[in-house]
RNA sequence: GGCGACGUGGCCAAGUGGAAAGGCAAGGGUCUGCAAAACCCUCAUCAUGGGUUCAAAUCCCAUCGUCGCCUCCA
């Protein structure tokens, strides 16, 4: 069974296809950057880092682009409150951005296009739009048309009565239908503005992405991503505008990760209830959030708490655990034993890429990595030499690779290693002790070294430290 | 009010017609000077009520509940 995603636009699994063989176009909508980005944030990124590291596994070429919008009301608003020139704030959170990225092991977006860049495309599909009578100028304000769009609410399941209905939405005396959204909104004096047919001003959010799709990527690409909170309108308002403008289906498939949760509430700026991604990155490694997306379902809201984090934490010591060298004096598995060993390791990357071809299910890849890590463990504690060990570790890695994993030993970064030497030596003293079955001072050795964060494991061999 | 998603053991969570994955926690055991780690063992009939089927956590209907969107939002 070949790769099926799930389809926002169909409620169903597809296999899946692309454009061009081989190759993968994929668009995935950015923040908007006028504050520090938080974990909610984060969690889309990681998604799509693993949908993009899993379809690179499976042999695609992927060219992926994340966008960055860097002007919007909430920018310039936030710039004036600070006095700060608009555009430097952008970039200093973009800049930012990046660095977050990195630091939770996201790879780099082949093109990384930002609105401010792009005017040229974003005018001249406007134009596209006015001259096709898909869009209607007001007091240099341009709109969409959506009665003039037969299948607008395609991807959100809305039509335009339903949503009328109940609905919250202002009236403006200028628009033709209360949905028809901006294109192009003119600006007040002051604000960053470009020029023109319509008025000296700046586009509207959902027509970047458009343009910035069509520049980078063609007239259709192969998978749109985004949080499911842009279902509508934002995704809904992409379509309507580069299908109206190419007459062709726009995304083959759209992908919507569920948001996270904080506290039974979405992970919101506007509520208040944030994390940012550098709070969490003090406290945590980036491989435990990896885990908290990895656990569940990508499309599932992510249920942020105290719990899952201990949860997450207790997972990343066992899977960083089996890297364990082998014991010292391993005596060898038997012939037998060591086929077994190595049919696990060939049955894990199987069956791992049997439930990630399942819409990148993340949590039965790592159920199958755990049955690979006993596995192994067992291996060791029957005695299995290095070599023995390392061809299992070695699909160990590469699995855990493609999820984005480092499981790195961890140390503590403060030190930089220069504790080392201090704790070898307390480490040998205790052995000393043991030997000497003075064991009173050696378990207040363990004790003491245990609170300040370093845990010592004793075996008939010897004793190994690692920081805990 | 409209649209959408969802409700699986103490916690997180896979599984979408044919004997309930996995992890965390907990309990028992092996190992250990004692621990830790590791290993072995134990631990759920899937919100509720109907229905379809030889067979349903999985399909259909209803009810209750949770969340998202309908205004900027990953």
């Amino acid at each position: 069974m070949a790769l099926q995603i799930y389809n926002t636009l169909t409620r169903t699994k597809e296999p899946f296809t692309t454009i061009e063989p081989g190759k993968v176009r994929m668009y995935v909508c950015g923040p908007t950057v006028y504050a520090q980005a938080h974990i909610g944030h984060a969690m889309s990124a990681m998604v799509f880092d693993i949908v993009r590291r899993y379809l690179e596994y499976s042999g695609y070429e992927v060219r992926y682009v994340m966008n960055y919008t860097d002007v919007d009301d909430k920018i310039i608003n936030k710039a004036n409150e600070l006095g700060e020139d608009p555009f430097a704030l952008a970039q200093q959170y973009i800049d930012e951005y990046n660095q977050d990225l990195k630091n939770l092991n996201i790879l780099p977006a082949t093109l990384n296009p930002r609105a401010t860049e792009e005017m040229d495309f974003i005018i001249n599909m406007i134009a596209k739009l006015v001259k096709g009578d898909h869009a209607y100028v007001a007091d240099g304000d341009v709109y969409y048309r959506v009665e003039a769009d037969e299948d607008y609410g395609k991807l959100s399941g809305r039509t335009l009565e339903g949503m009328n209905a109940g609905s919250r939405i202002q009236v403006d005396e200028r628009k033709e239908h209360p949905m028809d959204f901006a294109l192009w909104k003119s600006a007040k004096p002051g604000e960053p503005a470009w020029e023109s047919p319509w008025s000296k001003g700046r586009p509207g959010w959902h027509i970047e992405c458009s343009a910035m799709n069509c520049h980078h990527l063609g007239e259709q690409i192969d998978i749109h991503g985004g949080g499911n909170d842009l279902i509508f309108p934002h995704h809904e308002n992409e379509i309507a505008q580069t299908e109206s403008i190419t007459g062709k289906a726009f995304s083959r498939f759209w992908m919507h990760n569920g948001m996270l949760m904080l506290k039974g509430e979405k992970m919101a700026k506007s509520l208040g209830n944030i994390i940012s991604i550098r709070e969490f990155l003090k406290q945590h490694p980036a491989d435990v959030f990896r885990l908290l997306v990895l656990s569940g379902s990508y499309r599932a809201p992510l249920i942020y708490g105290e719990d899952v984090l201990n949860q997450a934490e207790q997972v990343l010591k066992r899977l960083t655990g089996v890297k364990k060298p082998a014991l010292t004096g391993a005596k060898g598995l038997s012939e037998a034993q060591y086929q077994l060993l190595m049919e696990a390791a060939e049955k894990a990357k199987i069956d791992f890429v049997e439930v990630m071809d399942n819409d990148f299910n993340t949590a039965g890849a790592l159920a199958v990595l755990f049955e690979l890590v006993k596995s192994l463990n067992q291996a060791r504690s029957d005695g299995a030499t290095q070599e023995q060990l390392q061809p299992a570790l070695n699909r160990f890695s590469e699995l855990t690779g493609v999820l984005g994993l480092t499981l790195e030993e961890s140390s503590s970064s403060a030190e930089g290693g220069q504790a080392d030497a201090f704790i070898d030596l307390l480490v040998n003293l205790r052995q000393t002790l043991r030997t000497e079955k003075n064991w009173a001072l050696a378990d207040k050795i363990r004790n003491d070294l245990l609170n300040l964060g370093v845990a010592i494991e004793d075996s008939k061999e010897g004793s190994r430290w690692s920081w805990n």
